[in-house]
DNA sequence: ACCTGAACACCGTTCAAGT
DNA sequence: ACCTGAACACCGTTCAAGT
């Protein structure tokens, strides 16, 4: 679809207004986003993007869709890096989405605040995707022996939960840069510990 | 203080305004939070609530410190339960963060929303108190040789992470309810369990 | 099908003025 | 010291009308 004249006022309004979007939510944060100003930024009038985006809450949750998208996409090509072990590939899994926290940090307050306002299948269906990543590496170190045997959807959960903490208590700022990434590593080690010695046969062969 | 002949025209202005913003806040979320329309059910001039909060951001930042309080109190409360041992307090602690979630799901989001915006040093020392109960908590298992010796809050902050990872996943609708406990006791005890291995010396005495 | 412009009811914030 | 009322510049949302 070329639009070499400009086909009648912008092409792709809906796209436009998704990208100036996601840039005001990384600089300003989320509490700054008025479809008005996005409007006015665009170049359009400020009913546009009603045709678009119902309403505020419609933009919001297109935005935290896109957000999980992307980082599910982060979260894969950590996943299947260059690493040997699956303990490696966790870590590397667990860094992935930290640093996502660490450079869209109001995205990821706006992905897991848009709640179930509008019930997007849509979004559910992103953010499934984002946790499928993990949930495939538990049930590879579980196939290999390396993690005890369990529901994959409960111990994922666990690890889950432990990552989204450490990125939510820093994107509160309640967590100094400095000690994020140690406790990254402390948070997939002391996992990966607690898994193998979950198992009811000894941590080590030679106990 | 007796305000039998209702003093001026308020009395405790700004105490009333907190109280119906908690209500606010727990009933219709905090994004629905407008200064006029507390001003309005408290039965004060709209601009009234400028002498007791500077702006939206003050009053937010009051409630969550208000809220970080209570969260204290009652971790707190849980931790020096009837419990015995450091793994029940531990959970009785954890279950309480949780279930204050569940009750306040709104207001914990707006206590770890509110981020650096004012710099209020109260804030601060309040969520740095609730976080106390669980780092004081560690400390007695380390000491009790329960828990593995090390950094009470480097390790510290890995359960608190775990803990208020569960509980912002459900306050984002991605946790069913039904699962919400047992995924806490999963926690707790996959921590307890990876503190215990961590030590240098056998998981058991008779290993 | 997509966009505009006026209109409506709401905000937060400010400031002179009242008690 | 605390509160009021008018004023200003902004919103989101709606709807008839334009192309």
């Amino acid at each position: 679809v070329a639009q070499a004249s400009r086909p009648y006022h912008h092409g792709n309004l809906r796209s436009a207004l998704l990208a100036q979007a996601e840039r005001v939510v990384r600089e300003h944060g989320a509490d700054e986003l008025s479809l008005r100003e996005l409007a006015r930024q665009v170049g359009v009038s400020h009913s546009a993007p009603r045709r678009h985006f119902a309403d505020r809450q419609a933009l919001r949750g297109a935005l935290a869709e896109a957000g999980f998208e992307r980082l599910g996409t982060e979260l894969q090509a950590a996943a299947g890096g260059a690493e040997d072990s699956v303990a490696a590939r966790l870590l590397a899994t667990a860094r992935a989405y930290v640093r996502f926290a660490t450079r869209d940090a109001a995205l990821l307050e706006l992905m897991f605040a848009s709640k179930h306002e509008t019930e997007s299948a849509a979004l559910d269906a992103a953010a499934e995707r984002a946790f499928w990543v993990i949930l495939e590496l538990i049930q590879r170190g579980q196939a290999s022996g390396m993690l005890a045997a369990g529901e994959p959807e409960r111990v994922g959960l666990l690890l889950f939960s432990t990552v989204h903490g450490i990125a939510a208590l820093y994107t509160s700022g309640m967590l100094p840069p400095e000690q994020l990434d140690q406790l990254v590593v402390d948070a997939v080690e002391h996992f990966v510990r607690g898994q193998r010695a979950a198992d009811g046969r000894p941590p080590a062969p030679g106990c």
